[in-house]
DNA sequence: ACGCTAACCGAAAGCGGTTTCGGAAAGCAA
DNA sequence: TTGCTTTCCGAAACCGCTTTCGGTTAGCGT
């Protein structure tokens, strides 16, 4: 279908020349007389020549590609990470003139076999993976076979790779700490299975930052449910239900969160005056979920860039632990946070509501 | 850095074979003997061996590899879609081994550039691109480099290309039939600017609607800003400062919706009772705003899974213009659509508030 | 005029596969 | 045994580009 392109051997048999003396001329080797470069190139750009690429790169034995393993999404409300993320690395590889390649896979196996066919297949030359697991196979596979990589996120055993993280140990700690300064005590945790490290990251946070106060960890406020505005509403729902219920709610995710306003609502208290709750992402619609959220927001307009600037530099020859970027997440205060209502919340307690 | 891949030579060596033999043999050539082909694959999988991609498709004359090109946001608070779409099309890709590129340009200058790179170049063997302004430069220049390629959405002269849309104007009908329904007749339009097709379209179905209904479309009810929730905050506040407010209006997206709600709130009105507000797009996050927004929700499912499919059939051969599917959204009800309530919205109009 | 270096380009060998073609060995019929 | 297919594999060309290596020509000093 597509109309053949000008190759190499057309362009030097227009020219007169041959493909090695074309193909020095457009490299600007220095071997190659000035007068015949310039003839060469407006040549090239007036027949419209474009160096084959997979003829190119397996000649110089370089993919000139990196690949990015899109994290499988279950009905998260909503990837808008996804997209900023692969603008940034975007961004960073075209200066090179690098292109990116998404992979994705339905299983975590055949994601395993996908990582390995590219790679050996000399697909891409290097590889960026996003919300590792706790061990996760990903990267040791990726270590053994040798190829540069850096993860969006770490695990707990992160020293011999490369990684660009915001801390979510510590974005919980102040969480919770605000919450403190609050008034509330009671203060529980909804999350998600505990696989991912960033949802034990931030479990740890909670826990550290109630023990550091002196308070005691109440199992019964740690609900685990799924990854997802329903499963924080679930959650919520048990922790409204307790006999003796929390006072404020910080949740895994945005998402989450936005479960937990719904369960709160529904039974009649009113999220930031009878039960605070902060969630954590900083999404942009949070600002006009009911009430407007308060989260941890995570600085992450420059992720993807700066991975994709990591992958180069560790392709490029550098020590991949040289390349680990910690940042931290922010306070931004909406309407989900307020003092201590005792009172209100206590009573309110076996409303049993539907939401739609 | 990375470990030396095994090659087909390599692989021949160690079997006493030449490389054209194992090539047929892992190719399942019938002039090679099941048991040579069986020992082959066995060696080849016990070694680790995986075809040289940039070689293989060098020598097929093939990219096995079709590119997105990434729809360049503004402020946009979320592309969801995105996610989704890119999903989908992994999906179609995939069940071929397809690779699937993605590409993003700062300019729409170099987004051209971009294009005649990767397709001159033979990146990529076909092409996804979506959002389709009025009279896309980008639907001409693949045309003319007889390029395969599918479009996300569709424009005015959209004969003679594939593409796969949602019909906004029948949508925006149906959104304001139902606002007539419910008594309605002052019934405004929150948009953006109008280069986009999307946006002419759905501005079409608004007024056609309004005509069909025999009311007259007042042009101090259309208000185009900027595609952002921002935007359609300040211009539903336009239409809220008006001498004679709309009792109902349409925005051209969820996002831009929820700018509209912030606008009614601020002004002490209360949406879905005293000025009833329609999305488009039905996001889920629609079901968290104040109140749940009513929105007209598209397919967005199969978006991508179908792009994909009707690329690889026309890279296949098919005729493009075989390829067109419209899919109709429809009406998803929550809690900002309601009946007129005159008294409270003609009165309340000169409150001017600020949201956070 | 000679020799020597520098400037410039052609020739050819890869890169790692695919695919066509031809021929040797094996099978079968006569 | 001869002759003729099959069966199976090796040889080699090719995909389009890069890069090294020589060799020719021109320019230079003497």
């Amino acid at each position: 279908m597509t109309s053949k392109p000008v190759s190499l051997k057309v362009l030097a048999a227009h020219l007169g020349l041959t493909v090695g003396t074309v193909s020095r001329a457009l490299n600007n080797y220095a071997d190659i007389s000035p007068v015949t470069r310039e003839r060469v190139k407006r040549a090239a750009d007036e027949l419209g020549y474009r160096a084959n690429q997979n003829a190119r790169r397996l000649s110089i034995g370089n993919p000139e590609t990196v690949g990015y393993l899109m994290p499988r999404f279950g009905n998260s409300i909503a990837q808008p990470f996804s997209a900023q993320l692969l603008q940034g690395l975007g961004e960073a590889l075209s200066r090179r003139s690098w292109d990116l390649l998404v992979v994705q896979s339905d299983s975590s196996k055949d994601e395993l076999a996908h990582i390995e066919r590219m790679v050996r297949s000399g697909r891409v030359g290097g590889l960026v993976i996003s919300r590792p697991a706790k061990n996760d196979a990903r990267i040791r596979l990726l270590q053994e076979l040798k190829c540069p990589f850096v993860v969006h996120g770490r695990t707990a055993s992160c020293a011999d790779y490369a990684w660009y993280d915001v801390d979510g140990e510590d974005a919980f700690v102040t969480a919770v700490n605000h919450l403190i300064e609050l008034g509330h005590s009671r203060i529980a945790f909804v999350g998600a299975p505990l696989q991912h490290q960033f949802a034990q990251d931030r479990l740890n946070g909670y826990t550290r930052a109630l023990e550091e106060n002196g308070l005691t960890a109440d199992p019964e406020l740690i609900q685990i449910a799924e990854f997802s505005d329903d499963g924080g509403e679930i959650a919520t729902n048990m922790l409204l239900e307790l006999s003796n219920p929390p006072t404020a709610v910080v949740c895994l995710s945005d998402t989450m969160a936005l479960g937990a306003l719904a369960a709160i609502r529904a039974h009649g208290l009113q999220p930031g005056v009878d039960v605070s709750v902060i969630g954590y992402d900083g999404l942009k619609f949070g600002v006009h979920s009911n009430p407007p959220l308060t989260t941890m927001a995570q600085p992450q307009a420059h992720a993807g860039r700066r991975l994709g600037d990591m992958l180069l530099s560790i392709i490029d020859g550098d020590e991949p632990s040289q390349h680990q970027e910690l940042r931290r997440a922010h306070l931004v205060r909406r309407k989900t946070d307020g003092p201590l209502h005792l009172t209100t919340a206590q009573t309110n307690v076996s409303n049993r509501e539907e939401t739609t």
